[in-house]
RNA sequence: GCAGCAGUCUGUUCUGUCGCUCCGGCUCAGGCCGGUGAGGAAAGUCGGGACAACACAGGGCGCCAUACUUCCUAACAGGAAGGGCUCGCCGCAAGGCGGGUACAGCAAGUGCCACAGAAAAUUACCGCCCCGCAUUUGCGGGGUAAGGGUGAAAACGUGAGGUAAGAGCUCACGCGGCGCAGUGGCAACACGGCGCCGGGGUAAACCUUAUGGGUUGAAAGGCCAUGUAUAUUGCGGUUUCCGGCUGUAGCCGGAAGAUGGUUGCCCGCCGAAAUCCUCCCUGCUGCCCGACUGCAAUCACGGUGGCGGGGAUACUAAGGAUACCGCAAGGGGUAGGCCGUUAGAGCUGUAUCGUGAGGUGCAGCCCGGAUAAAUGACAGAAGUUGGCUUGCAAAAGCCGAUCACAGAAUCCCGCUUACAGGACUGCUGCCUUU
RNA sequence: UGCGGGGUGGAGCAGUGGUAGCUCGUUGGGCUCAUAACCCAAAGGUCGGUGGUUCGAAUCCGCCCCCCGCUA
């Protein structure tokens, strides 16, 4: 039965320590702060995806309790429709709602705060299950590279 | 029943879990509860408005747009009804039905009409006819536009008269145009009558006529925050003359009137802005002292205004200071928030008027408001549809389709374009049954 | 959001109602021992699409598609 399956493994994730809520705290928004980004951040790819993140020093932005702050975006040039690039930005938005609890907490426990943006830069439309997968593996490099920076 | 044409409407639904936007309520807070949430085209940005800022006595020219009539509308290049023209089908015909239509004027002027052709608009190559000279084919002058050929298009058509040959030159019938009055119609127009005329096409060629049009767009605009921009620099100016009143400081009227403004140009018109007179110390008092956020932005310091007190200095409009007005130049900085912003030419129902587009009345309803931009994801079920299997059929089972076009960005009315499938209406044709 | 410009052989561009052209490139031939240059010749175009106006449309008009640019 995958109905139940399905109830199954989002119940077990409700019992993770944060809640599953993506409020607007958590997306950028700030003009500034997005062209900052842009400019300093570091890139790497993780087909389909593009990822840019940018470590705050200070807390000058954003608010204490707020590990990180997410953009989604998808190139006008590769889909024409509006229909097909707000599908596309909906469905990475709701891979990162559900997965993004392993980033929050290693960046909790660096006590780092992190600005990043998704691009997706393919020209096909994505399956769900496959972009969970890759935004999944994007999280998890991440993390790394976090961890790998404050250790060296 | 099928096909074609034209038009109108509709365009997936339900359940569960986890989420998002806005609104309301509760909570110290994390958050919780309730409600709410894309389209017929939200698209193209092609018309027109609302709204906003700036501008604006008025007239002429220019520029842009529109173009059968009447009506609808806030308005439109939109729509409705009617008329003309044209195409298709049916019919022997009269006519009927359906589709299309940028449909004012070339008979106001100017331009253009390749090639061909004599000639593309004051035509004359061949031809026909007359006269003169040669008397042989021909040459010269004139008349003519019926015939020939060219072309997309050749100077009303047919017949008769007429003539040297011919020609609307004349006549009959017909076709078309203009004018006049008549009948029907609100009108476009139709019908028949009289008179005159026969002028090719092209205005999506310039143009003419009629009508309409201020410019810029929500990145408008308002408030707040930040910043040295009310910066700074240059030029010019904050009047002159006349008359009257009169308290001699001004007031009233007229003329002139810089830089300028008025839609691109011209005429014309508009067009005038100001106060003060040193500095220091001190008391009381008012205001400012971060928009947003937040339960809360206070006090003090500092700044500034008012009313006082004290001290020093100066002695009166020559001048000085600041301020203001117009034009030109002008490097950089801020990149945030709130309002505008969603109750409207609104939606639903109903009655009524109208052939119709639509109008009016009554009742009920509140129905997105985001801003790197919400309206979603997953799972299941139903529906639709395609394929396969079983079955005479009805139907059943399995597999598939992330199930048409497509996502609000100030709002509205139209137009245009995209659109799987479904429903309905009208007309035409064919077939079947009665 | 508001607006402007453009689409013509393979490439870059002319052509504003009357037979669609130029330069480079391509192909064939010549010249040369050979290549380039040079000389001669040839091929190659639904003029973005679709309707309309006109005797006639790349050109004029309507609608649609695509590309580029400006506006913070």
């Amino acid at each position: 039965m995958p109905s139940v399956a399905g109830e199954v493994r989002l119940q077990t994730m409700q019992t993770d320590m944060l809640p599953l809520t993506f409020k607007k705290t958590e997306r950028l928004c700030h003009r500034s702060l997005i062209g900052e980004l842009f400019d300093k951040g570091v890139s790497f790819f993780e087909f389909p995806f593009k990822i840019i993140y940018l470590q705050l020093d200070a807390k000058d932005s954003l608010a204490a309790e707020i590990p990180a702050q997410v953009l989604f975006t998808v190139p006008k040039r590769n889909h024409k429709k509006a229909v097909a690039r707000n599908r596309i930005k909906r469905l990475m938005r709701e891979a990162y709602r559900l997965n993004k609890a392993e980033l929050y907490t290693a960046l909790q426990s660096e006590n780092k705060q992190l600005v990043l943006v998704f691009i997706y830069t393919n020209r096909e439309m994505p399956e769900y299950r496959q972009a969970e997968r890759k935004i999944k593996q994007a999280i998890h490099r991440l993390i790394h590279d976090i961890t790998k920076k404050t250790s060296s």
